[in-house]
DNA sequence: GATCTTTTGTTGCATGCGCAACGATGTCAA
DNA sequence: TTGACATCGTTGCGCATGCAACAAAAGATC
């Protein structure tokens, strides 16, 4: 009778516009885009702009311990590093005590421009908190179990 | 005396760990990447599933339609697309009533692969509903208000 | 000390991406 | 109908990325 019919399974209901990894996905996005207009005057990229945010606080610090914190490929940070040396901030020396490592620090040039950059950075956070108002806490502690949760599988 | 001292301005006080961008950026590509290991033993890249996806739940679409949808850039989307076509998951023909467009939509293997990877995905969102717990609503109205907002400056 | 293993940072290579340019089709106005 | 313009999808190109391979240095083991 039907047996020549392609019997073809009902699909679940999936609604895109509920699914936390693509909002998730895409609200980073926005945050990146807009957070971008910040730096990208100074001509920097991404990944620099995250090297120089570490350094920022972190002082003098290797390759390594960049990848660590801010979970980047190493050889991402080491190409953003290359680059922010060659525009002048910042400086890469050969830890005297490890010769394999790599003693990156702002230069002065560098220090200055995140002095101009880090509290515009900070307004645009203050920014988002008002937004999100009396969610900002939840959404917070949802962020933090989100980040440390592990997978189940 | 000191006129040839460098001043070098304090930064501000700038932690990375409470930085919403930052936050948000990590917590996406951690949910992406678990996100991944449901479709990737199919053979699907990231822009692959959310075509299928999206195909999955809007039937008859083009490539404009994705774009628009699943903001992906309309040469991802045509490449995905010619690539899942290729794979014999997605079928593309011309839309009779305007020759510009083209008319995407899942073959059967593809429905079948769909109706296989969708339920885990679903699987997956409820884990982290229950992960999120009470802070869920919260979560997902957060999510709503940054989507949603304007940049002010 | 000699040898093997581990760690660190850089580089080569293949791949995917964004952007612009393009051909093809459709729309509009005169 | 014709010509100017808009829209859609593909493709070429430059560039960033991830991964593996590599050299240099440090550590471990004997």
């Amino acid at each position: 009778m039907d047996q020549d019919v392609e019997i073809e399974p009902v699909l679940p209901d999936f609604e895109l516009d509920d699914f936390l990894p693509y909002l998730l996905a895409e609200a980073a996005e926005k945050l990146s885009r807009e957070l971008a207009d910040i730096y990208r005057d100074a001509g920097l990229s991404t990944p620099q702009w995250r090297v120089m945010v570490h350094l920022s606080y972190s002082g003098q610090v290797s390759v390594r311990d960049i990848e660590r914190r801010v979970s980047m490929e190493k050889s991402k940070v080491s190409r953003a590093a290359a680059r922010l040396e060659t525009a002048g901030l910042v400086e890469k020396r050969a830890d005297p005590a490890d010769g394999r490592l790599v003693a990156l620090s702002l230069t002065g040039q560098g220090h200055t421009l995140m002095a101009r950059l880090l509290p515009r950075a900070l307004e645009y956070q203050h920014q988002l908190e008002g937004l999100l108002g009396a969610d900002l806490n939840g959404f917070r502690h949802a962020l933090a179990r989100l980040l440390n949760s592990e997978r189940r599988t």
